[in-house]
DNA sequence: CCTATCTCTGTACGGTGTGCAATGTTATGC
DNA sequence: GCATAACATTGCACACCGTACAGAGATAGG
């Protein structure tokens, strides 16, 4: 527990520090190490102290944006549904509003205890629903995969302009009713995808697939 | 139609031999501006000739990842369920095939044709099982959602080893099951979220979850 | 033939991650 | 108290990257 003592000079930072001013400076992916260097007034090389890799500082990132959103939606006494709902909606929104993070997400393997956390917690979430450990195992997977998803292809569209602003460009978008008459037809509901209604209204009907079949 | 004829030298190289050999260089992530020019005996500024920029080629690769998988797969006689099924496994396998090609696609947004067509053959998937064109818009996003998540999250999970060598790397973690219990307990299972067993249960769930509750 | 236009190249700029040897600081064993 | 070994930090360098810009050469229309 005590901290071994070591010869050498003491640390300058810590990568605590080193991670909090790649988070402050990040905008629309991780920053340079030679930026987050510079923030600190350190050379670039310093920071090989704390962290093997350009890499190592994403993962870090990866596990800092998870904790924005608070795991604690997914327990209380609210029905099931409506703490799985909250949850994947403020991890939605914490991906959409650090354009970028999602992207981020698909660099490596989601290990952290953050994720770890959630996964306990959902895996709870649906056994106190009735599920057998396995259909709760599979069922957790696919809310993740529909959560990180979703918030991935809807960052990748939103790119610059808001949730209105998106909506009203696709929405004067003509499709060729001859090439595609179906989806000329559908356009005003495919214009909506990316809002948060068809977000809650896709983990919903995941939700039905997921405790219907038992 | 006929091409407009203008004044200055042929063109050497055509938009699509570029992606050619991008195409043939990638590996993991898309090759530089400068491997791609290398490898057409030219010099790197050439290709702005051809293309705006780097995103642009990662864009066009972008459509031919997705072409790879055949639309065609969603036509047919066999029951509807069979034809997204078959096609969101070629899909997935496309992309696990190139490593690093389901995390290009959330660059940018996904507006090439491929894609146009993929969805107005889910549409018409969803409407002739019976949906309403809002519902089968919604379950055609929910479909592409899952199909593109999963396999993100599985390209970032394999990094490197095959499906096989995952699970079984992953049942050799020991989780603690002092501070995740349920996460221990359902560890069997857990293992196997990146494999294609995996993938075509939730997505046979998120389809239950479409049309169970018309 | 002249000229406008186009392709391709040479060169260059400012950026990136990171390896390596040198410099200087520190705690420990004598 | 001092030598020593371990360590943090730095300066420098390398090999890349995307791409801007000016110029050279090729080509078509007038």
């Amino acid at each position: 527990m005590e901290e071994k003592t070591r010869p050498g000079p003491k640390r300058s930072l810590t990568a605590e520090q080193i991670v909090d001013v790649a988070l402050e400076l990040f905008d629309g992916e991780a920053p340079s190490i030679r930026g987050v260097a510079a923030k600190l007034g350190v050379r670039p090389n310093t920071l090989y102290t704390y962290l093997p890799d350009r890499a190592a500082m994403e993962r870090a990132l990866v596990d800092r944006f998870l904790a924005m959103a608070d795991p604690d939606l997914l327990i209380g006494r609210r029905v099931w549904r409506r703490r799985v709902e909250d949850y994947a909606c403020a991890l939605r929104s914490v991906l959409l509003r650090h354009r970028g993070a999602a992207a981020l997400l698909h660099t490596a393997p989601i290990d952290g205890q953050t994720a770890a956390l959630v996964g306990e917690r959902l895996l709870a979430v649906f056994t106190s629903a009735g599920l057998s450990t396995a259909d709760a195992a599979r069922s957790t997977y696919a809310v993740i995969v529909h959560v990180l998803g979703s918030a991935t292809l809807t960052a990748a569209d939103l790119r610059g302009g808001t949730e209105a602003d998106i909506v009203a460009a696709r929405l004067e978008v003509a499709i060729d009713p001859g090439f595609l008459p179906l989806t000329a037809a559908a356009w005003p509901v495919v214009a909506t995808w990316n809002t948060e209604e068809q977000f809650r209204w896709s983990l919903r009907t995941l939700l039905n697939g997921c405790v219907g079949g038992a």
